[in-house]
DNA sequence: GTATCGATGTCTACATTGCCTGCATCGATG
DNA sequence: CATCGATGCAGGCAATGTAGACATCGATAC
């Protein structure tokens, strides 16, 4: 059972999905990553993400109260469970420990 | 033409060899990992990482001047590229604007 | 001088992730 | 009723992640 660590992509819909907070619904999710992290894929691209990572335990969803006027599935909102929190500080500190001191060479991160 | 971005791991990679500097060799690269972000893999593992690394270009390498006394086969320095420092900056930009402002949540890197 | 060790590198194979196209659902709208 | 819009799902191939076995060749142990 060795770890298993979210891949590049993997990480970037976790915290797509944190930030978006209650309005985490996959094409939202979609549209914060084109405009966040400049990343467009197709919406399978994301649903297959977010099948995984909801095996993982790592999200999990819940379907919205079916808003009146509009057809089609209902749609999910998506939500980090703790384990994918847990999951993506380890992520991010062992990159930021590798960063650390590289300033020089990369610079300082662009906004 | 599609951009295609470095996975998870090979940016770590990216980043091991530009912290070793002159001393990027791939058992190194391996105990740098290990060390600084805990990822320990084998051997196996990250020299096909390296190898395509090098096919897209983002690192290169040059086998030492083997130093007098040691056998087996000479071993490689690996460097990363100019196209590797860009490619881990634009990965590390886009991570970095999708983490911004959610310290509440996440907390503060964990040095 | 022979067996082994140590530091490297290579090859093969398989599991996991990344990503797309195409198809289905079903109110609202024309 | 035909179509559109916002969703979701299935299938499939490509790229990445990862391991384990095997080869090389000085140095050192016996």
């Amino acid at each position: 059972m060795s770890p298993t660590y979210p891949g590049e992509f993997e990480q970037m819909v976790l915290l797509a999905i944190l930030r978006l907070e209650d309005n985490a619904f996959a094409l939202s999710v979609l549209r914060e990553l084109d405009k966040q992290a400049g990343r467009r894929v197709s919406r399978g691209a994301l649903y297959k993400t977010l099948e995984r990572l909801d095996e993982k335990g790592l999200v999990e969803w819940e379907v919205e109260e079916t808003t009146p006027g509009r057809g089609g599935h209902p749609r999910r909102r998506f939500s980090v469970t703790p384990t994918g929190v847990r999951a993506l500080r380890t992520s991010r500190d062992a990159l930021h420990r590798l960063w650390h001191g590289l300033e020089d060479m990369l610079g300082e991160p662009n906004p």
